[in-house]
DNA sequence: GTTGTAATGTTACAACATTACATTATTTTC
DNA sequence: GAAAATAATGTAATGTTGTAACATTACAAC
């Protein structure tokens, strides 16, 4: 399976675009406007550092409800991952793909909150499913989120 | 390994209480009841839930800050876990164990919020690493938190 | 008993998120 | 194209989780 992650802005704007008038969802100028502030942004952002990015690179005000609301859509049409663990947002990398979304392993680096989304393998995830099948739990949200240090943070210090 | 499960609250008050003296930490009044009050209720609570409970259970106020402080102490001696997914917390099942506490993956219940505590294996657990370290990432909190419905959740409906 | 340290209390506030209701924009129906 | 219906956004208030700063109390060491 051949992953083309996303590359740049434009490109993944369009895609988005593409993506809502299939599905017959309205694609508006500000939820586009939230989804290009976080790709301009290498890194997981909080609701309000979205409300204050959004003030200072289109210098117009919205309201914290508002971002709420666009992240909720920008995650329903599988734009956005909402991070559980630190209640931060990030573009989903495979935005562009045309394959289905597998269970994504976020790897999160704790000094630099930039975020790699890796699938976890096939044999993994069933694997982690049987692990789990045996106490007879019935698993709903997939997604891990695995805190850490990325390579370049290793490499600072 | 013989996992020796936590049975009744006495037992488990006694080993914290135990394992507190033999490290010189202090297993203070407020702290036990905290500890015992989460052992009654069979599932995860927020902070504000305990301190709501103990001031039922124990007919004393207790502030939200000193919660806090109590489910540090707590999380540090290694008998209650965050949850962090769910910004609740919930003892650790193997307080009566006397091996070393492996990678916890935590199965939460979004139904009844009960939690079971379950060991990822060996295997799982270095094909985990094998996968990450292929980015450079470097794990720093192991803790895998799965959320879904409980078994018996899954047979009332 | 005095002194030092750990535990707890009090107050204020920061950060994240939702609810309820009003207004504006867009689409549908006629 | 105007009216009605629906969707998006705005506004205000409030809820939930968590921390910071400083005061007080309990306890141990001497
Ligand atoms: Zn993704
Ligand atoms: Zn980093
Ligand atoms: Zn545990
Ligand atoms: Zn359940």
């Amino acid at each position: 399976m051949k992953h083309i992650l996303n590359k740049n802005t434009q490109e993944v704007l369009q895609a988005a675009q593409k993506q809502c008038q299939q599905q017959g969802l309205r694609f508006t100028t500000k939820r586009s406007n939230v989804l290009q502030l976080m790709l301009n942004e290498n890194k997981s952002l909080s609701a309000y550092d979205i409300m204050a990015e959004y003030k200072t690179q289109y210098n117009q005000s919205i309201s914290a409800v508002s971002v709420y609301r666009m992240l909720d859509f920008l995650i329903h049409a599988q734009f956005v991952h909402k991070l559980i663990s630190s209640s931060q947002y990030i573009v989903c990398s495979h935005i562009t793909c045309h394959h289905a979304h597998e269970i994504p392993q976020l790897l999160i680096c704790d000094t630099c909150h930039q975020v790699e989304e890796i699938s976890i393998g096939k044999l993994l995830a069933s694997e982690l499913e049987a692990n789990i099948a045996a106490s007879g739990f019935k698993l709903q949200r997939q997604q891990l989120e695995l805190h850490g240090v990325c390579i370049s943070c290793q490499n600072l210090h």
